[in-house]
DNA sequence: GTCTATAAGGAGATAGAC
DNA sequence: GTCTATCTCCTTATAGAC
């Protein structure tokens, strides 16, 4: 039995690394000497380096942003709208500014044009779950018609996009300041956009 | 006298792989199999691989995308911003679906974290001189007051955010289909968006 | 499960002939 | 300006002792 989970300690140097450097940028070498192992007794964990980077992906695949940021008492908001878009906007920032998150969407980025192993790696998928819950919410505000009928599909992809391009752009700089600055400008996206659909 | 451009050609081609492959991805003798000369060779134009990376950056940062999509035709339409809009947006996605600037926005998604010889390369600057345009455009019809008299900087956001997010989404397929997807979906935007801002 | 040792090849880059 | 030859270092990965 191994009490200090080398395993786990990998894959967290390596998706250090990974969003440092690039998959390829990143070396098993650097991340053993992360880990405080030789290289060589990195393969007694993972059988090559691909797998490690799978191994990341599928341990990110496995979270669900729905369960983390909609919570019960902010569903029994909807009813107010404008309050209910801007607790949502700022807990989806919050989510992914999470150490974790930022990395992984750094990788995101970095690695979805090099195929790895063939492996689909696209904004697309990382964006399907929260656009469809956003759809969800606004075809059930657009049914209790307390916002303009509007395709549900679309105001999902208005009122996400722009946080997410926020998200992706203050993603470089490693520093907490910016964070506001993030928080601040989706304030004024939500403040946009739920003026452009509510019924006046 | 060179008549056959192989300094040229070493730019083209590392950038077709630097784009699929992320820079340390790619390799000079990849590059210099492309071209179809020796590794050595290369040295004889470029005194290193970063050399070549820089050469290619400081040739998109010369593009200037004010020239190429705003016409003076467009500009005097500026009082029918319903089509000037969609014209704008249509042009900018043409702009941004030529083969060089779409090997080059995925090289920027790739690169923006790795800091390659300290060289700052990030979505913010390659957005700026599009969200200054914008801005003024904007600016401008809310002083002529044909549209609602809100923030010109908030505008230009809304309008290129979504936009952007767009165009790199299906950044990752070759193939040429998707560009109608991205022609209807940059649409359905532009109204909602036009919607948003008029003054009814 | 980690170590040392080592394989086998790829990387960026240089020297010098032509 | 391109070639061959070569250097040095780094890469992923394996074998086998402890």
């Amino acid at each position: 039995m191994n009490h200090s989970n080398t395993k786990e300690k990998i894959v967290n140097a390596a998706l250090d690394f990974f969003s440092q450097h690039g998959y390829s940028g990143a070396s098993i070498r650097q991340i053993s000497r992360a880990v405080g192992i030789r290289e060589s007794a990195i393969y007694n964990h993972y059988k090559s380096k691909e797998e490690i980077f799978l191994a990341i992906l599928s341990s990110f695949k496995l979270k669900t942003i729905g369960k983390e940021i909609l919570s019960d008492d902010l569903l029994d908001e909807v009813i107010n709208p404008d309050k209910f878009l801007k607790t949502f906007a700022k807990r989806l920032i919050e989510h992914w500014n999470k150490p974790g998150e930022r990395k992984f969407i750094r990788v995101l980025l970095m690695e979805q044009f090099t195929h790895i192993s063939d492996k689909e790696l696209s904004t697309t998928d990382y964006l399907s779950e929260l656009r469809e819950i956003c759809r969800l919410i606004f075809s059930e505000m657009v049914k209790t018609k307390i916002i303009k009928p509007l395709d549900p599909g679309l105001l999902s992809e208005e009122f996400t996009a722009p946080l997410f391009l926020i998200r992706t752009e203050y993603l470089s700089s490693d520093d907490l300041i910016n964070i506001n600055t993030v928080y601040e400008r989706a304030n004024k996206h939500v403040e946009f956009f739920w003026e452009a659909i509510r019924i006046k």
